[in-house]
DNA sequence: GTCTATAAAAGGATAGAC
DNA sequence: GTCTATCCTTTTATAGAC
């Protein structure tokens, strides 16, 4: 591992003259590591698909694990606010919970989010900093987003939040169920729609009831 | 990857004439195996930390892949049952959820599970059969026996579980929270006792909430 | 069964020409 | 900036002696 895998930022996004080989290379790395994963990836096989030579990853990244982190960053820095409804103040609660629900769910269970958290998972003790920004951009920003917005519901209806942030994680932990885990142990097809709309609306049934002030919560 | 790698079974538990050597490769395996995944892992260094020459190992178990499948399979034979309590009649229902809870996030959150999970999650795709052997033993099993003992609470309390295998599966979700998260993501320390009986509480009440006959679920 | 030594291949990284 | 060709290390797997 060199120093220079810390320039993942300047790396990404600069308007350098010749884009067009930089996006490819970026384009043909970020499909070989996650389908394959740090360690299975080799320079060789990025560079075939890329159609250019090892020397010019070289020169544009300088090493493996710089390349690997630019191109995990990216993917991470992408998902940041997706999965994830605005909230939309016009919009019931029970709504709004359904919304982010299908689009969260829709989101981690992409294809290219498996294959990202995957990779991530087992790479997480190498690159610390790849770990630290897949949860910032991922599911932190998600709790926090719907967090607040649970911090928002007042005297809405007769339901209560008394800590926003720990029911939106247990929200997001619920959509994590059953489901998710057998697709990201890859042991079934991702869902479709109706299967992701059915999980969507148990979950957010069973949250409304586990807040209802009819309860001790 | 040879054809040599599905006799798992009856290569980890024989009674061989020379066990000791092969329980020190196994041993050796496992850590290394688990510390830096199938690709990064050698067999020089499990020869070396077992203590034996690779030829050794070869003679034992073949091929790379079959030893990997080996001791992946004991580990996660080793998980059945463990993480659930047993459905002890004799406690509340709160009471056999809060130790269920317990001894679950003990056993999901020891290093070795943690480590477990990472190495199968990454090698779920060249390994189907792992990662089917260890949604069976692990999240599968617990899922079952408490859906079994849930769907024993008929006349009980003021609480009701019209699924009860989805309502186990949705308990399970719940504890694989944010607390989770952060830690297979190596973001900080695993919890203490006080934090994981904390969560089990917390994971506890909600889901009563959730399943009280007051609601509508 | 177990060891030492070695074959055979793959992969990360670099040199030098254009 | 980009390419071809190459170095050097690591790693899986095997051959042959004891």
């Amino acid at each position: 591992m060199t120093q220079s895998a810390v320039k993942f930022d300047q790396s990404i996004d600069q308007p350098s003259p010749s884009t067009a080989k930089r996006d490819a290379i970026v384009k043909a790395a970020a499909q070989v590591f996650l389908e394959h994963g740090y360690g299975a990836a080799s320079m060789d096989q990025i560079a075939q698909k890329a159609g250019v030579s090892k020397q010019t990853i070289y020169s544009h990244f300088g090493a493996k694990d710089a390349l690997f982190e630019a191109i995990v960053h990216s993917k991470c820095a992408a998902l940041t606010g997706r999965g994830v409804s605005s909230p939309d103040e016009s919009k019931s609660l029970e709504d709004v919970l359904y919304d982010t629900a299908s689009s969260f769910l829709t989101v981690i269970l992409a294809p290219e989010s498996v294959t990202l958290y995957r990779t991530i998972l087992s790479e997480c003790v190498r690159f610390p900093e790849l770990a630290s920004a897949f949860y910032r951009s991922g599911p932190r920003s998600a709790c926090d987003r719907l967090g607040a917005f649970l911090a928002s519901i007042e005297d809405n209806e007769s339901v209560e939040f008394k800590d926003p942030v720990a029911s939106a994680e247990m929200y997001f932990a619920m959509l994590r169920g059953d489901l998710y885990m057998q697709c990201i142990l890859s042991l079934r097809e991702m869902p479709n729609d109706n299967e992701v709309a059915a999980y969507a609306r148990e979950v957010t049934d069973t949250f409304l009831d586990a807040h209802r002030i009819s309860g001790n919560n």
